[in-house]
RNA sequence: GCCGACGUAGCUCAAUCGGCAGAGCAUCGACCUUGUAAGUCGAGGGUUGCCGGUUCGAUUCCGGCCGUCGGCUCCA
């Protein structure tokens, strides 16, 4: 999740203004119920604003926090602010008079000091602006800021604002810093947009994987009992992600993969060399010992693949190599990060490691991010952010290595066509990437797939492979997941559909629906020749209403509901109902399932 | 890990001031035999997250722990 990636900020100027301006109005507000409090930075974000601020500690030494009628008294002054029709005035000041304004603010006087030293913004963001430093005032609130905002505070309809939530931000986002009290609030140019943005936020709630999780059986979580953050898939889950693997892993093959599989636990001594010891071990579950030795749980299966190529002697002859695993791997995430599907315990990758020479380079590139794209589109997911990520400072490998592997990625973006933005310095110390994101039902980025190159692996584990000349080379490394983890992937996935899946993953594909007992028979039928013919189909032979099983099989969100009745049963008939409400009409059975294996076929959505 | 909110039946939620813990759905049983989103009656189901404190008495008040949710930091 990138919660400050420039895709956050409002793209309209003058939404921009408006939810800056009002985030200025809610820091008036409250500095003027909590006199005590020291202001932070407010800055506009997708969908609205906030503000942070430091309100200093209670008595018993806790930190100072709003609470639920603050905020609404808040919100209530807030209105009148606005309706006080006073106008944003801007100043610009010299840093002197900067440091005198803010005297008593020792945040503002930080990125004073920022702005000063010049290349930072006054949110301590690096810019390339030249250090003007301005100041914004309206009412009795004086603000250091960059602007622009609107022409008065009359201009924030005063129906059109809401504060939502309360929460802890650390001052510059650093963990090491004070931690601030954080505002969130949105603000739209009219009511009905407000109203429009917080049904958005209900149809967000009904479309979270957790509760359609939940509600169409899908999968659970027992943190008492098994353990936050693992995921017990049930039948249904579980055969959706069976149709999923088995659908990517025919790919695969296409694709020139080899399957491996490996262990869950392997010796201390691997994960030494491997590195992962060093520079991941707050991540990893802590070692069982077994004879002697330490096992640990596996964070990653890089280390295990690396093992398989080098369990043998490889010649140039046997480039590339294509190693992909379903691996199951264990990372221990601090408490308060654990989120339903997308963010577990435990979890198991689509992994592959690409081993090539570096001619081979570039093309296993490509073919890569093409096999990427087709995935996620086959699954629906045409909109995504891609990254490129570069070198960083601490890093291993040569610097032509970096240069050609970076070259290469992007090259692979370029031809495929995909807009992507680059995040310099953002690439993993072992070498640079590439991520594919993608947003569940609140607009939060996912990171699904990723390219990696990396250094470090082969020479840690003394890759090589013998050249035409018959010397000794090191092969490039590419690490790859397409959907990244099942689990994630999973959770992304019925957020996207909002539980009504295409019919292919559907796990119930057709609810057969007798309207009387006397009709069961003439169901099973059906049923049958549905499954002979490939479908997933059952029976609704309860004593329920008809009404009743309808309801049922749509809050189930099945495709088809066939209803069976007197008529139907005597023509060996069906009455097709799609879960849109849309009626078909009464059909041989033989019909509906030429049209429903040619839906499955096409991967389409019904 | 940090800040805040929350934790009552399988699920969604009630329970006035501290006084016998309830409803709907789901489940089970019986009846009903139905034409495109909930048929009727009945039954079972709880150490109110856990531990401790205050009290004659705690779902309720206090403290500690665990967990969930929204953020922050971190990450597939």
């Amino acid at each position: 999740m990138a919660a400050k990636d420039k895709n956050q900020e409002p793209q309209d100027e003058q939404l921009h203004k408006l939810r800056h301006s009002t985030a200025h109005v809610m820091a008036e507000a409250v500095v003027e119920r909590f006199p005590e409090a020291k202001v932070a930075i407010g800055p506009p974000i997708k969908d609205g604003f906030y503000y942070d601020f430091d309100l200093g500690r209670e008595p018993d030494g806790s930190l100072k926090t709003f609470s639920p009628e603050d905020l609404e008294a808040i919100e209530k002054r807030m209105r009148q602010i606005a309706g006080g029709r006073h106008p944003f005035i801007r100043s610009e000041v010299s840093a002197e008079e900067a440091k005198r304004i803010f005297a008593d603010e020792p945040y503002k006087l930080d990125l004073i000091a920022g702005l000063e030293a010049g290349g930072v913004d006054e949110y301590g963001e690096p810019t390339d602006e030249p250090p003007v430093i301005s100041t914004y005032q309206h009412d009795h609130f004086v603000d250091l800021c960059r602007g622009p905002h609107l022409e008065s505070t009359g201009q924030i309809p005063p129906d059109a604002f809401k504060l939502l939530t309360v929460a802890g931000a650390y001052w510059r986002g650093d963990e090491h810093n004070p931690m601030l009290q954080r505002i969130y609030g949105t603000v739209w140019p009219n009511k009905q947009q407000l109203a429009a943005y917080l049904e958005k936020l209900e149809e967000a709630k009904r479309r979270d994987h957790r509760r359609l999780g939940k509600e169409l059986d899908l999968f659970s979580t027992n943190p008492d009992e098994v353990g936050g953050g693992l995921v017990l898939w049930h039948p249904r889950g579980g055969l959706m992600r069976h149709m999923i693997e088995e659908f990517s892993k025919a790919e695969h093959l296409k694709g020139g993969y080899d399957f491996v599989y490996s262990p869950h636990i392997g010796r201390g001594t691997l994960w030494e060399t491997s590195g992962h010891l060093d520079f991941y071990k707050d991540s990893m579950y802590s070692p069982v010992e077994i004879e002697g030795q330490e096992f640990y749980l596996k964070p990653m299966n890089c280390p295990f693949h690396m093992e398989i190529y080098k369990s043998r002697t490889r010649s140039y002859r046997d480039l590339p190599l294509r190693f992909a695993e379903w691996g199951t791997v264990y990372r221990f995430e601090r408490s308060g990060v654990l989120h339903g599907l997308t963010r577990v315990r435990g979890f198991t990758q689509d992994d592959a490691h690409l081993f090539c020479r570096p001619d081979q380079m570039p093309e296993e590139i490509d073919r890569v991010l093409g096999f990427c794209l087709f995935i996620l589109r086959s699954f629906g997911f045409n909109e995504f952010n891609a990254y490129l990520s570069t070198r960083p400072e601490h890093r291993v490998g040569e610097d032509e290595k970096w240069e050609a592997a970076e070259r290469a990625l992007e090259a692979a973006l370029e031809r495929a066509e995909i807009p992507y933005q680059v995040d310099a310095g953002g690439g993993a110390f072992y070498g640079p990437k590439i991520d594919l994101k993608v947003y569940d039902a609140l607009g939060r980025e996912w990171q699904l797939s990723t390219v990696q190159f990396d250094f470090n692996l082969p020479e840690k584990f003394d890759l090589t492979y013998v050249g035409e000349d018959g010397q000794e080379h090191r092969p490039y490394v590419i690490h790859r997941a397409l959907m990244g983890s099942m689990e994630r992937f999973f959770g992304v996935l019925i957020e996207h559909f909002g539980g009504a899946f295409p019919v292919w993953i559907s796990p119930m594909q057709v609810e057969v629906i007798p309207i009387a007992d006397r009709h069961n028979d003439a169901a099973y039928e059906v049923a049958a020749q549905l499954k002979a013919a490939g479908l997933r189909a059952e029976v609704d032979a309860s004593s329920d209403r008809m009404n009743a099983k309808i309801r049922n099989a749509q809050l189930q969100k099945i495709p088809y509901m066939l209803v069976i009745g007197d008529r139907e049963a005597e023509d060996g008939a069906v009455n097709v109902r799609l879960r849109t409400g849309e009626q078909r009409g009464t059909m041989p059975v033989a019909e509906f399932i030429a049209y429903a294996q040619d839906v499955v076929a096409n991967k389409a959505l019904i």
